[in-house]
DNA sequence: AATGAATGAGCGTTCATTCAT
DNA sequence: TATGAATGAACGCTCATTCAT
């Protein structure tokens, strides 16, 4: 479904973005070095500058790229859900799927874009919105069905976001937990009950 | 309350530290240039690396500083009141005032450090730990005192902690909310009792 | 005779060889600068390192092409004479004439190498030791053909490569004599007889 | 016998060229660091520069003192003995002694001092044409007493000194032959007979 | 005499970007 | 489209030298 383009010059992109995603992870933005973007995607410098304007125009395209697709991967399980809470439920559960599937793509996206630089503090912050803005539409929809109480969605959506992201990062940087969905539970009792309603409402264990 | 002991060479070194905490946090690590850090200590370069072995070393004392620094007023902050709950609440409460003053330092510390390079994945997995441990030890005692009922406490200091770190970056990344202390009451009751039991428990408003 | 597969980048290396080779001899090793070489090989700095990874690479490279290219005329002048003694003779005479017609060679190879740092010790010493060795072959050649008494070949060569050496440093330095060539005659007989045996031997004046 | 100097001042200067010597050997001129010498000769960098007026000084004080001194050995050994042909042998004898007790001496003389930039090639001159009219008087002395036939005397000294220097310096950089004083008798055989008549001269073995 | 903090010119090296082929 | 040699601005770091104390 939608792999239309252009058979050679569309996946010579791709390739080359598949290689960036691996040396931009691995080394950081600012050390990443066009060169080894360019042998890991077996290309010429001047290949990957074919495709693409600049280091850091590539680097804006993964981010879109992998946010994306993050971003169409929590949809999509929303999607498949009928009532509110199970759309969050599902959420959640395949942004830390999605992520422990890939530690590369999370460490893109939580840690290296973080500190790159100005030129991507708007795409960052874009991105970062657009996640804590589908959880704000997520909880007002959850209110005006009757199943949440009201409150401030939009900080509430900033604040899930950080406390999923921080969860990951973590994972990212330490290793820990190992398998990152076992704090599904967990995490997901905190986020509706938080720390006070913590104990009653918890329906599993680790 | 005695800071006699620090003549010439100690103010010195402060000053390159200053410099290099506007420096570091305006251009970022990357970007960053040691003469610029030099010229605004109304140092020399030499001068710079006459108490700093290297720009890394540099910025490594600088993530020491201000973690400590933060780690500080939040303890100092919590050991001011008396039972767990209140504890909560000044932790909270200063971590946001002392952001809040300070955006310089909240920049360097949420957004800068964080992909700097490989070389400080481990202060900053430090930084976050500690801050997170604290906040599990906060958790504990409250959980011990039975004001809060038992639950995973290392993870909700972590979630806790990317709950704050991200409202907290929000800010520095788009300027909001205006002032970031008037997120307190929501966000306090958010951590509490999570968006199911948010519109219950509120007892303030701004 | 055929250098028909050097197209373009093999004669830039060499432009940049031969602009190394000037100025390295000019300034010395330490006080050299790339840049300098980079602007008498007509290229950028760049172009430099992209054909070397380093300023020592290039001494290096220099010192192994310079040797060569000495041992090399040392070798095939004594390839065309027929009987020892007269191979003997026709070294020498190549060897000072060779220097004679490349002041800035010979100041390369006897004078800049030697203090350049401990890196260029060991191909300073197989350098020394190639023609040491050349030497001491050649005697013991001519000790096995019986045109010379048996002796200890090895110390032979070195002393022999250190009188030259010098004869030829003392050129570099001073200037003196005017035409280095001149010293054959009196250097052979020297070589041969030692200065006891010395007015016998000599058949020949300044 | 003559250390009569100022007892503080003196001694000072003197441990500061101690210093020196020892740096200079291990890291080359243009490696060493003022920094370095100061430390080993337990002074500040202001001491060194209290009793040299730089770098360059110092090390040329250096070339002096140690030139100086290894003449002077010489100077004596020939001194303490009566007749031409045994001043001579004692000279070489004294030599190779001097050098075989002290290698960093040998480092400075023969290897440091040598490549270490055109400030010092006058020095070097300097002294090399002290070593070689040195053994020039002699010869020329050794001819007027008819013990030797008249020769260049002023080629054969330079032609001697690069012959002694070559087998130190081989020595130096490789660590061959174990013990330098081991190669007197066959080199002296060498200098005073050549090759040619190397076997009927010889009177021991190694 | 001695100290050591401070200076700043200087240099090796890197690397994004360009462009002739 | 692709290649890779070439460019040159930029930057981290070093270190001889100075000088207030």
């Amino acid at each position: 479904m939608g792999r239309a383009a252009t058979p050679k010059s569309e996946s010579r992109r791709q390739q080359v973005l598949d290689a960036a995603l691996e040396v931009f992870a691995r080394d950081g933005y600012g050390n990443a070095v066009v060169d080894d973007i360019a042998r890991a995607s077996a290309t010429s410098k001047g290949g990957v500058y074919f495709h693409f304007p600049s280091k850091q125009a590539l680097f804006l395209a993964l981010m879109d790229e992998a946010g994306g697709l993050l971003l169409d991967r929590v949809e999509r399980a929303m999607a498949d859900e009928p009532n509110p809470l199970a759309k969050g439920d599902a959420a959640l559960k395949s942004a830390l799927t999605t992520f422990g599937k890939n530690r590369t793509l999370a460490r893109l996206l939580l840690v290296e874009a973080v500190g790159a630089g100005r030129e991507f503090n708007a795409k960052l912050t874009d991105l970062h919105a657009a996640f804590a803005s589908l959880i704000a539409r997520y909880l007002d929809d959850a209110v005006a069905a009757g199943v949440l109480p009201p409150h401030d969605t939009t900080l509430a959506g900033v604040a899930w976001f950080g406390a999923v992201n921080q969860v990951v990062t973590r994972w990212v940087l330490t290793g820990e937990p190992k398998k990152l969905e076992s704090v599904y539970p967990e995490l997901r009792a905190l986020l509706m009950h938080g720390v006070a309603g913590a104990g009653v409402h918890r329906e599993d264990a680790r």
